[in-house]
DNA sequence: CATGAATGAGGATTCATTCAT
DNA sequence: TATGAATGAATCCTCATTCAT
């Protein structure tokens, strides 16, 4: 007989990975991919080194990983409260709004995601643009909605949606730099609703 | 006797040192501060290892060297363009669009740039915020202007100066993904301006 | 209650066993003692890791183990169909030709015996010489027995035995190799036999 | 300027590729290929770790550099020897003998040399089968010119080749184990002369 | 001024072994 | 009796740095 049951011992697996995992982005958002150390990951988790390569190929599988978690994670969150507005205008206020609120609330996970977005490995970058595309095509759907409707005068959505994201990102990336929390989400959210003609 | 005289030495090292700069932009583009090999950036200047010991104190210092070098570039670059107009509106209009340039026309040094300020270091961030500080204020200059003026519409110039070097950086950072020129200057300079109240 | 009886359980352990030798013929054979790997030896015999640790010490003891079981096998069948012949002559040709035809239907474990004999670690050969003395003897007392009757010439019958011997396990390393099955074992026979003066 | 002249560094170079092979030859004919420790092949030739990685890509590139030289060294220390006779059944007492005087002079080659042929490792057996060529095509020149004169009997001339080669590592392996010389060149070389018809 | 052989700290990875159930 | 997650010692390999010429 084997020492836990299936699910039991499906239940303690799963842990122990999401375990690795939330180090390893502490880990890598700390070190970068090159500096991260797998010992530190894995000791920070509670466990040996080996444990690691118990549950991912290596280094490089656990970074792909993490990228799959932090989209999975980012994409839901945002969706989640765009998802409880009706009007374009308000869905971007909330999108802009979710987007501080997720890097404050993993800064880590962010920090990983936005040095890769800006890294300079093609691999990495090409695998985390792919798990983002359902974000993207959020902004893009809310573009269209709002050009639609009216609330924003008539821009290329794409090119538009595209360069929302940057700006996201962009302002993110500044949230966690100790100190110079100069951008608020609502200046923001302003800034790129006057900009899609939007005026409050 | 001397092989060459005072000046012609000089020249000549200040030359190499131009070369070696000049790989360690390439190398530190492609493959990250961590990836990179010194052995690389010297053989690709036409010199031995070593040579880059003759004229740095080390990788570290090197990649200091570079920050500099790069900013002053940069900084040099935009602020001759910009300065070869008064119109606030048009000013900004140019800031756009000599970024994109730079970026065509140094993608490794953009590259490394923005590598940097997105990474994970907190050194060389702060090394390289530093030396972008005149490009900052620059930005900051155009806005009060604007604003004095009533190009623009009221709005806190230093937190806008942030947001247009994000969206600036973010832009730029798109350009030189094989293929994916999405976004272009103007559009880029359009949506600013709109946003800053200054309809065209 | 037990679950089963003595006498059930002592066989099925007695089957667990000689399932884990067979495989660990397999894996010594195709990747060496060094590159052997304990995970795959169990999971080839059906059994998970741990279980080889219940039957023997460990990885150099289960070495052994299988030893012990291949000489015991491989004497026992050469013994048995020389011991079909009277004639010295005979009883050499049913040698090579029963050598020959171990390694066909052993090729695993003959691999494993000829990697070790001719192998770095002394340990491994000293035990399985040992084991093998019994067929040294055979070949040994074939020899005394046709010098004795006049059917081979006068040699030094260990020597000599030690020469046979090496030849037989020379061929025989020959044998699996693919497609070069270059020396029968009637060449081969038929040249120890010249050697010894017995022509046909 | 350089260091040392081109012709002093070729020179510095090659003695350190020769110590390390050296070295290399102990240490693998001690511990077989998986056993052996780099730093350790280093250290004994006098340098550190990384010397080796300076001229050879790795393990795996210096064992097969080892084989090279092996066989080169071997082969021409053969073929010496046995063309300094005319006769066939000299030649072969030559080909035996200087065998086992290699064997005496170079054991850790000769080591290295047996436990690949015999071992595991397919892709190392073919490139040490393939560097050995010449000594098999001098082998059967020999059996072929002999059996020509009139001096052996007829005998297949490639499958006694191989035999003899057999014979030959076989004995040869016999010759270094601690205490074991049970087996003379002399009447190895005779056993083989006689099996050939050869009678002295 | 430039060279490049030598160095050795550092880190990813492997896998035999343990042991609680 | 069998299991398999966890362990961590062991080792290959990389590459920034040194320094004698």
């Amino acid at each position: 007989v084997a020492r836990h049951t299936k699910a039991e011992r499906d239940e303690i697996m799963a842990e122990t990975r999401q375990a690795l995992l939330r180090s390893a982005a502490q880990e890598f958002a700390r070190h970068g991919y090159a500096g991260a150390k797998i010992d530190r990951i894995s000791t920070a988790a509670g466990f040996a080194k080996g444990t690691v390569y118990n549950y991912f190929e290596g280094k490089q599988a656990l970074m792909l990983a993490l990228f799959d978690e932090i989209a999975a994670t980012h994409v839901d969150f945002v969706a989640r409260q765009v998802g409880g507005e009706e009007d374009p205008a308000r869905q971007l206020e909330r999108f802009f709004a979710s987007g501080f609120e997720f890097v404050e609330h993993h800064p880590a996970q962010a920090r990983v995601m936005l040095n890769t977005i800006y890294g300079h490995d093609a691999a990495f970058k090409a695998h985390i643009f792919a798990a983002y595309q359902p974000m993207f095509q959020l902004v893009s759907r809310i573009i269209r909605a709002g050009t639609r409707e009216g609330v924003f005068r008539l821009v290329d959505p794409d090119a538009t949606a595209m360069l929302l994201m940057t700006i996201y990102l962009g302002a993110a990336s500044q949230v966690e730099g100790a100190g110079m929390h100069w951008l608020k989400h609502a200046q923001v959210a302003e800034f790129a609703l006057y900009a899609l003609g939007s005026r409050q």
